[in-house]
DNA sequence: TCTACACCTTCCAGCAACTGGAATGTCAAG
DNA sequence: CTTGACATTCCAGTTGCTGGAAGGTGTAGA
């Protein structure tokens, strides 16, 4: 099959699986005679492991080491459980970083909406606000 | 006084600082005999200001727009209060995408622990279900 | 046959917001 | 006089793509 099949089958984009072969996620595939790229059923599944891993929002470099395991015939289930653990983690944090910051935010909304709001540089502008947030803690 | 200086008043790296005024949020500040920059009180609260408003996540371009606004003598208040607005909803909106892509990784997790762990390529494996997810919903 | 159109190829550039490093210059202390 | 901490410029790399140019290929219709 053509690359825009391979990418209907798998929801990645042609661009993306060229960038994908280049960067060594994908082997060169076979070429046809016109020199298109040719594809299998081998590839399909592959780019679906890929495609799927990088919904869970694993890095390529993750998703490098698993697939290498697949290629020496190893299982790589332990180490995707792992990243996969590892990246819970790590968008749990993300979560508590985004949950202060958005307090933040509508902390000094409001309390900048008490200034007037055509203070240039005087120092009852949320402005200022913003800018003593600063050395805040 | 040099840039480590006002480094250390603002808390943004000399490097960053250099990046900024390369970018145009910061005006080319005069120079030493020796070519060092020199920097004023000015500098330092106009720093501070684009500080304050990178930790609320708030872009460059945002930070340019609000700059622009002063530097004409206009009160940017508004702006800025709109802008930090807009941030509060797309960090919301980032925080839902994070805690649904924790919970889509916790859940396969979980089933994943029910599999053999060491199944190269069979279809009883945490793989298998990784690439079946890109077809989910 | 001509031509339009959709597909394919390669290669180069750009995004955001920095950060690292090389090569070089300056200055104060011991 | 040397050592070390600063300063300068410039170039490259990070992450994961995406856009676009310039050109080749394949098919269907006028």
């Amino acid at each position: 099959m053509k690359i825009q099949e391979l990418s209907q089958m798998t929801g990645v984009s042609a661009k993306t699986i060229r960038y994908y072969e280049e960067v060594g996620l994908l082997p060169a595939p076979s070429r046809a005679e016109n020199n298109y790229r040719q594809y299998s059923e081998q590839d399909v599944e592959r780019l679906r492991l890929v495609a799927g891993a990088r919904r869970l929002d694993l890095s390529l470099d993750d998703i490098q080491e698993i697939l290498a395991l697949r290629d020496h015939r190893e299982a790589p289930c332990r180490v995707l459980l792992e990243r996969m653990e590892q990246k819970a983690d790590e968008i749990a944090e993300r979560i508590h970083a985004l949950q202060r910051l958005e307090g933040e935010l509508h902390a000094l909304h409001t309390l900048g909406l008490t200034f007037p709001v055509d203070d240039v540089d005087g120092k009852n502008c949320v402005c200022h606000l913003v800018s003593e947030h600063t050395a805040k803690e």
